[in-house]
DNA sequence: GCTTACGCTTACGTTCACGTCAAGTGATTG
DNA sequence: CAATCACTTGACGTGAACGTAAGCGTAAGC
């Protein structure tokens, strides 16, 4: 039974194969490692992308496509895998985290609402082109 | 019975005015109406904001807080009022906003699954927070 | 009549998120 | 062995979306 994605043996990427993957550029994925946004391996010069890495460049796309920033997104991805053991960093990631939740419930909410204006706005073309067909009939 | 918002009779607002009811700088609303975004009619050199250009305002603000750029709001405020009487581009028009809408819809899914991830980590570290506190209880 | 407030244009500066060379390093391949 | 990949590190360039400073106009209020 073969994976479908090409990873080798300890299912590590090079950086090609994630270009790949997530149809981005090399140096987008250089340019996140030096913003800390993800931390591949080396092996020597090269960088060797883990599970981890594409499970956070996965979160930074999405977060791209909601319109948040990198440092947003810094943010957000210190949610994901709390790494200190302090319960005092712990608690404050929790508020930040409950924070965020409320913004994207609110924008869920905007979301809603713009979807249900787009859709009245189509509604009211639709209505005008068969108007203008109806009266294009008449002559 | 008087207006809350602050707008002469005619029903339009001056610059001031805006940034304070939409937390805006000038610069930002001058550099829209350079966009084509928004155009205040002038009085002499002076702009003043319609009805019209504070609901396209909306719309802009809007689209930038679900990640949308100038140049996509652009073509989205084109969809919200056909200036043309061409049936062509009515048809065009209404082609657009189908795809909008479904790239919306499409955010929303997103947004949704994006939503109950954030909800499961936040699930996982509020356990994380309790299992310490128990810890620290036993000592 | 002078200041203060508000607004205008012009134009250069800045930040973000990369794009785009340039020059070099191994590893395979004909 | 030369060439070709795939990858590396700088370093400068770029487009979008404004910020900011300079210099000017005008109307209100003291």
């Amino acid at each position: 039974m073969k994976q479908s994605l090409s990873l080798d043996a300890h299912g590590v990427m090079t950086i090609g194969q994630m270009c790949e993957a997530f149809d981005v550029t090399p140096r987008t994925l250089r340019f996140y490692e030096q913003r800390n946004l993800i931390a591949p391996i080396r092996e020597g010069q090269r960088r060797l992308f883990t599970a981890r890495d594409r499970a956070r460049l996965k979160l930074i796309l999405r977060g791209k496509r909601f319109g948040f920033s990198l440092d947003d997104i810094q943010e957000l991805l210190e949610l994901y895998d709390p790494q200190d053991g302090q319960r005092r960093q712990l608690a404050a990631t929790l508020e930040r985290a409950v924070e965020r939740l409320a913004a994207m419930q609110a924008q869920r909410l905007e979301l809603d609402a713009a979807i249900d204006e787009l859709k009245g706005q189509i509604g009211l073309v639709e209505r005008m082109l068969a108007d203008r067909g109806r009266a294009e009939a008449a002559e």
